[in-house]
DNA sequence: ATAGGGCTTCCCACCGTTGGAAGGTCAAGG
DNA sequence: CCTTGACCTTCCAACGGTGGGAAGCCCTAT
C-alpha cells in the first residue's frame, strides 16, 4: 500500500511518515519500482502504535524506545512501566507549573475591576520587582496525595 | 547600560533581547557611539515585565498586547482582564489534556507487572486498534475526583 | 492522449530559545 | 603602548514537531 493509504490507516500524516523514516524513528519503508514507498499491514499497526503514544504526550525519543521494547519480545514489562512512569512524572510536572501560573493568574485577576478605568493589579504585578507568588502548593508534589 | 546588564538586571537573556528587538515586540534600542545598544532604567522594567508575563505562560503575541496596555495610560483594566482570562483558559485546557494523559498512563501502568516478563497492557493499548481511553472525568474539573 | 490525483524531493515557516563563529570595543595591567 | 580578557556586534544554525507549497514524475480512468 502506498503511503496516502498508511496515513488514512493509521491516523499519521503523510508528512509525519517521511519525517519519522528520516530521523530515523522507523525503518525505510519498501520501495516500489517507480519508487513510491510501500507499506505493510505491520507497518501501519506500528504507525498507530507512534501515533497513540504521541496522542500520550511521549515524545518521539522516548517513542523511540518504546517501539524498541515492542519489538523485543524478551522485553521486562518492567523496562516499558519505567518509561511510562517517567512520563507521568513528566506531565504532572508541567501540569504542576501551569496550575501554578492560572492559581496567580486568578488572584491577580481577581483583584482586578475589569470595568473602563486603567488601573490593574495584574499589570501592576508585571511590572513589580518581584510578584505576588501565589503561596500555592505549587511543589511538585501531587494534588491527589 | 549594556545589553548584559540590562539582561542581568531583567532576567533575560541578552540573545532573547535581541531577539525580541528584532521582532518588534520591544523598540529598537538606543546605540553607544560603539554601536553597543544601551538601556535605561526603564527598559530594564519593560524586559522585566516581559520575563514575568512569560513565566505566567504568555505567548509572545500576548504579550506584544499587554504591553500596549502597559503603555496606555488610558486603558481600560477590562482589557488586560480579558487577557489574563483567555490565558487561563488556555492553560486550564491544556492542563486538562495532560491530565487526561495522565489518567490513561496510571491506569494502564496500574495493569503492568512492571517485572521481567514481557507481557505488558502498555504496550498492548499502544499496539490496538482504540485505546482504553479511560473514561476519567478529563473535562475540566478535578483532579482529585 | 489527457486530466486528475497521488507520489517524490526540496525548501520554508512556525515558536522561543540556545549555541557558535568571526570580528569590533572597552578597560585594566604589564 | 600593547596585550589580554570580557564584552559587544551580526549572522547562521539547531532543537521538536508539524504544516504548506513548488516542481516534477507516475498511475489510472476516460
Amino acid at each position: 500500500m502506498n503511503i496516502g493509504e498508511a496515513a488514512k490507516g493509521s491516523g499519521v500524516s503523510a508528512k509525519m511518515i517521511r519525517y519519522y523514516e528520516q530521523t530515523g524513528l522507523i525503518p525505510s519503508a519498501g520501495r516500489s519500482a517507480a519508487g513510491y514507498r510501500t507499506y505493510t499491514e505491520t507497518d501501519v499497526r506500528m504507525l498507530r502504535f507512534i501515533r497513540r503514544a504521541r496522542d500520550l504526550g511521549f515524545q518521539v525519543e522516548a517513542i523511540g524506545e518504546l517501539l524498541a521494547l515492542w519489538r523485543d519480545r524478551s522485553r521486562h514489562s518492567a523496562d516499558v512501566k519505567q518509561l511510562a512512569q517517567a512520563q507521568i512524572e513528566g506531565l504532572r510536572r508541567r501540569i504542576a507549573e501551569m496550575e501554578s501560573m492560572v492559581a496567580t493568574l486568578e488572584h491577580l485577576a481577581e483583584g482586578c475591576a475589569g470595568d473602563d478605568r486603567p488601573d490593574c493589579p495584574i499589570l501592576a504585578d508585571l511590572e513589580a520587582d518581584q510578584s505576588l507568588v501565589v503561596p500555592a502548593c505549587h511543589a511538585g508534589a501531587g494534588f491527589n496525595r
